[in-house]
RNA sequence: GAUUCUGUAGCUCAGCUGGUAGAGCAAUACACUUUUAAUGUAUGGGCCCCGGGUUCGAAUCCCGGCAGAAUCACCA
């Protein structure tokens, strides 16, 4: 960190020494007692009742109006900010005015950490107010935070002053951004809850919470490039997991009927405002359940979401107003091309589907299968045209090697994905359990990896192993949980809803 | 990875065809016991992202970095 400091770093550095010439501890080590919240007095006081008589509160100092013998401040806490009224008499210990004088007039800086006691009333303008009786230091700020201001119009129209808003500031200092910022807070309470509703709709239907590894031998269970590391004691290399779903199942073999994992996974590509590299995936498995079943059960947990969070399932994303209530539309995914394009491709030979996507003025070339180039056709032609929450359902098998095949369509699978907003949300199966096909899957996508394609799966042994011993019928589904997060509280991009999105690390000095 | 735009005080931003810096808020000092973007008066604060070049002279023009944003590509 550089040893240059700002003019109003130096003052505030100085008035450490200040304290300690009063004898005042900057950073008091004895525990403050609260006893209410700034929302609490908002809601709760009563001025015919004069109730709230004795509130004790702290927090951080945002706003201070000297007028003399007395002051106005903004104390904000977790829930909220809350004015004070502090006068000198107050504060005075017989003819000993240091505290007002001292401390309130020159000491105190916007940032400070506070706690005071005293009765709430309300000012002549009508202010719910606390007349401060008790002021304590708690912890002084050595950086000045931005200072935000805002104001009201007659129409009641917020103008924000001097926002902090630059994007990389925001997200390099979080914790600026979270105590200057009102409504980052709240995005990140909406994201604590929808877990929480998630988690409580999972386990009030027999759910078991597990851990699986994070370091794997394979990355296996997706198709995408892994961050790669190295066991020093076992001097191997080690993978950071692009997916838990073979744990998962390897967890069904041995017994759970209905296990869960909100997994930490990390792809090693690209990122932009839909993608970080390490990003949540919920993925659940259900023991005797397909993935019809998958889809009643998930569409419910949609929306209960939705109540959850919004007390409707009607939720405004964007432009666009997305209804959450189920059952969600369900449509085959060569339906969903027939219907964009016209063209029935059920029967379509590979050479014909490329040429299609030539048509379409599609990026293909020779490493793409079949399954490679009905996906392609959908993401690139159909994805972003479903904004209601919809299935796809049914892809070609080439694409889903670990799905079981369809039990009446040939050549495709029982899958589905959830569509919403354009985005895809979920993906899930009735999964693959016969031990024979899933070895003739992998050795499929050795040869797409022989034919360069760097996605492919490797073959994971152990999991065919599990599977020899025998495998229930079984359906998973994985969910994005940010970009879940990101639909629910209506942000555009994924660094809003993670508290430390990945950035490039700051040059050091 | 490609293209476009951006980088000036703690924060938000001005700064023209080149003449070595401005505003509001914040800070400092004084006044003010119901203010609320408090007010009034005064004051201080800058590696103009970094490194080269052109020039008598560069925040400004040119080249090269670095960082960020938006769009696109890959992916969830």
């Amino acid at each position: 960190m550089s040893e240059h400091l700002s003019e109003q770093e130096i003052i505030r550095r100085d008035k450490l020494k200040e304290f300690e010439r009063l004898g005042i501890d900057p950073y008091p080590a004895d525990l403050f007692e609260v006893n209410c919240n700034s929302l609490q007095i908002l809601n709760e006081y009563d001025d015919e009742q004069k109730n709230l008589q004795e509130v004790s509160i702290a927090g951080r100092l945002m706003a201070l109006r000297l007028m003399g013998k007395a002051a106005f401040a903004g104390l904000e806490d977790q829930r909220g900010r809350i004015q004070l009224y502090i006068s000198r008499n107050d504060l005075a210990k017989g003819e000993d005015f240091t505290l007002f004088d001292e401390v309130v007039k020159k000491l105190v800086d916007i940032g400070d950490f506070i706690g005071v006691k005293g009765y709430v009333f309300k000012t002549k303008t009508g202010e719910t107010t606390i007349h401060v009786k008790e002021f304590k230091f708690l912890g002084k700020a050595l950086r000045p935070l931005p200072v935000v201001k805002e104001t009201k119009d007659e129409a009641g129209n917020v103008t924000i002053h001097d926002a902090f808003v630059d994007p990389e500031l925001r997200y390099r200092q979080r914790y600026v951004d979270l105590v200057v910022n009102t409504g980052v807070k709240e995005t990140f309470l909406k994201r604590t809850k929808m877990i929480q509703t998630i988690r409580d709709y999972l386990n009030e239907h027999g759910g078991i919470e597990v851990d699986t590894p994070v370091l794997q031998n394979i990355p296996g269970g997706a198709a995408a490039r892994p961050f790669i590391t190295h066991h020093n004691a076992l001097d191997v290399p080690f993978y950071l997991r692009i997916a838990n779903e073979l744990y998962l199942k390897r967890l069904i073999v041995g017994g759970f009927d209905f296990v869960y994992e909100f997994s930490r996974n990390f792809r090693n590509e690209g990122m932009d405002r839909t993608h970080n590299p390490e990003f949540t995936v919920l993925e659940y498995y259900v023991a005797y359940k397909d993935y019809f079943w998958m889809m009643d059960f998930t569409e419910k947990l949609f929306e209960k979401i939705a109540l959850a969070l919004h007390g409707t399932t009607e939720i405004k994303v964007g432009e666009q107003t997305i209804s959450f209530k189920a059952p969600f539309k369900r449509i085959g995914i060569l339906e969903a091309i027939q219907e964009k394009t016209g063209t029935n491709v059920s029967e379509m030979k590979e050479d014909d589907l490329r040429e299609l996507c030539k048509k379409y003025h599609l990026d293909v070339n020779n490493t793409m299968g079949k399954g490679k180039l009905i996906d392609e056709l959908f993401s690139e032609l159909c994805e972003g045209t479903f904004v209601q929450p919809t299935f796809i359902m049914d892809y070609p098998v080439e694409m889903s090697p670990l799905t079981k095949k369809h039990r009446s369509k040939a050549g495709l699978v029982e899958r589905f994905e959830l569509m919403i907003n354009g985005k895809e949300i979920a993906n899930a199966y009735s999964e693959l359990n016969d031990p024979i096909d899933q070895r003739a899957r992998f050795e499929e996508q050795v040869k797409l990896m022989e034919r360069g394609d760097d996605e492919a799966m490797f073959i994971d042994h152990d999991f065919l192993r599990a599977l020899e011993y025998g495998m229930p019928p079984t359906s998973g589904i994985g969910i994005g949980i940010d970009r879940l997060a990101m639909l629910m509280t209506n942000q555009p991009s994924i660094q809003e809803v993670l508290f430390f999105p990945q950035m490039r690390p700051e040059k050091s000095e």
